[in-house]
DNA sequence: ATTAGCACTATTCATTAATGAGTGCTAATA
DNA sequence: TATTAGCACTCATTAATGAATAGTGCTAAT
């Protein structure tokens, strides 16, 4: 029995790479052509669309190996051949050069850095139903991490005899206002002096540190004995608490159910659940914080089921201190990588850009 | 020739009325049988539904007056028959004695209620999100209009040399935040005179009244020698000036698409389109604030083509002095109005309540 | 006024056959 | 030895056919 050269997988078995290049080679315009025409892609049509000359024959060849090293797989015995993830991971990771941002990508996405002094959260959202827009996915992006995000501000207002209005302004621009209810009623000018003294306290430091310091000041006793400082700390503790979960934005998650991947019952059903719970793509988002650049999930590589048809391209976007959130595509696993990649890429960059400009280091 | 009664249409034409109750009988039992069961109904079925005993051959003949009056259409020649927006429009009028709020519905929605110092928008949204649940259509609910809201406070907050963040608190118990940018560098304490200034002169006013008041003063030459107030005045101006163009929030959008009514691509078309063009829906919403009670909208009766499929419920919502906003349903026009009017009701019945709560006055 | 009966119509469903794209294998070729 | 041509085979897709079915409209009988 011949022994066959098994494509990329023995890369260097033996001195000649050429074949292995050749594999490679056909393998990516399996997968561009799929991407492109969502069609199963047979030798025939391929060995007319690909670069170099090759018959039918030799590419059913590869096409037969590379299927045996699991990179495509058959619909029914005669039909042509469909890239498994597998097969979008070795495309992926292939990719050297990106593509250029259309001009028209770029215009279109200009608004985003078009604003003074919008909500930090108008300029997500609009990057976000920009990006939908340009990639006709669904496309989400989380609001800035509350912990990480220093204090710029802290402001308590008294609103009616047991409410108190706070409120936090972030170093990276974004406000957050919550009301705590409280059973004395406390003079204006008594708030004011709590307001100060946090300020003073607190100002540049994390949300987690203020909440961890505010801990540490009640359990010790230094304030204790000091009026002023105990309630101060009281209210802070109340007011720092809260623990946003952290909120998402989602746009165009209906472009997804115009896309042919997603047409059977049971797809759409996964689809609308995984935007339902918004948990598993949430800590997509949040993991993608961890590492610069463009973070790629493949189909089956996504934890959550119901996302295994589905690829997430994210990218985080911060200011000139902090990682803030992130942002991405989740579309079919034939997606166009390359296109999708950059645009990502890019309006990450541009959130980037117009976010640090509004914050306050 | 014989002259049929056309039913419905000349009601009391002859003396005998009782032709035509019965056509009304028989309409209603067709809408109800579609709505249930989503096909065309014969007249074979309906003999065993109805209620009282009409063979299947008079119900044909009362079925093809139906027709001819507009209440009904054939998809083809041999098929049942199905029921026009006309003939919703009538079923909805029809619709006398409500049913009773299921206890499992009452259940569910608690939610909304159970909340203390949330901010109003995570109300609403919170809202949205079970009547979505509730009813598995799309629902939309709009945030309070700010023009009526009454002023319960302003506060100015220095927070760097050029910016000044503005907070607004309504009665209604929403807070506003926005950034204006300035070319003085004002002190805090001047900011704080002006505050008093605006707080004194404002409160309890509509933001309506106050960008007028403001716009009356910066006209006159009232404050025109004194530095504080025509600053105050300027400032006012600017932080009164964010006419927000009201949000709305959607949730469940994908539940359509699994609705056996918008299965053909040019129905997924159209309804991404209204989505994405909020303009439409947010229209109805604003509307609805006009009158009270629920507000039924039925397929060709929306001015906005894309919604031509669809039949809007909603229901606006209010605290103690002012409608606030409004919420409702989007949804095929055969769904089940009785259940979801209700439902609706229930729901902004329960918001208004909640907000109520939280409100100032 | 109502109903039974019958002819007629159009959809749906299963069966069949033709078509065609694509594969795998083998033998010929460079 | 790697490549290619040729051929048999497979299976999805398509169109055509016919039976079964649900429904209507009309007419005549009740």
């Amino acid at each position: 029995m011949k022994i066959r050269v098994k494509g990329i997988e023995n890369q260097g078995a033996n001195g000649k790479t050429n074949s292995n290049e050749r594999s490679m080679e056909v393998l990516q315009s399996i997968v561009e052509n799929y991407i492109k025409n969502s069609e199963p892609v047979g030798s025939r049509t391929l060995s007319k669309t690909i670069g170099f000359k090759l018959s039918p024959a030799t590419i059913r060849n590869i096409m037969s190996d590379l299927a045996e090293s699991g990179y495509l797989i058959q619909t029914h015995t005669s039909a042509g051949r469909v890239p498994t993830d597998k097969a979008y991971r070795f495309y992926v990771d292939s990719i050297s050069k990106k593509p250029a941002i259309p001009e028209q990508i770029k215009q279109k996405l200009s608004p985003v850095s078009n604003v003074q002094g919008t909500p930090v959260e108008d300029i997500l959202s609009k990057a976000v139903h920009l990006l939908a827009e340009l990639t006709k996915f669904a496309c989400v992006v989380s609001t800035p991490k509350q912990s990480v995000s220093r204090l710029q501000r802290i402001e308590l207002i008294k609103i009616s005899e047991d409410r108190i209005l706070v409120i936090l302004v972030t170093k990276a621009g974004v406000v957050r206002d919550k009301i705590i209810f409280v059973k004395e009623n406390h003079s204006q000018e008594f708030l004011s002096s709590v307001t100060s003294f946090l300020n003073e306290e607190f100002k540049n430091h994390s949300m987690q540190e203020i909440r961890e310091g505010i801990h540490q000041s009640i359990v010790s006793d230094r304030h204790r004995y000091h009026d002023l400082l105990a309630h101060a700390v009281r209210l802070g503790k109340k007011a720092f608490e809260l623990n946003q979960p952290g909120e998402m934005f989602i746009e165009g998650q209906m472009n997804l159910l115009l896309d042919s991947h997603f047409h059977e019952q049971s797809s759409v059903r996964s689809l609308i659940d995984a935007f339902e719970q918004k948990t598993a793509i949430m800590k997509i988002l949040d993991e993608s914080m961890k590492n610069k650049g463009v973070h790629i999930h493949i189909g089956i590589e996504n934890d959550y089921e119901h996302l295994h048809k589905c690829s997430l391209i994210t990218a985080s976007y911060r200011n000139k201190q902090n990682v803030l959130g992130s942002i991405g595509v989740v579309g079919p696993t034939s997606m166009d990588y390359k296109r999708i990649i950059s645009t990502v890429e890019y309006t990450a960059k541009m959130l980037s850009k117009t976010i640090s400009e509004q914050s306050y280091d």
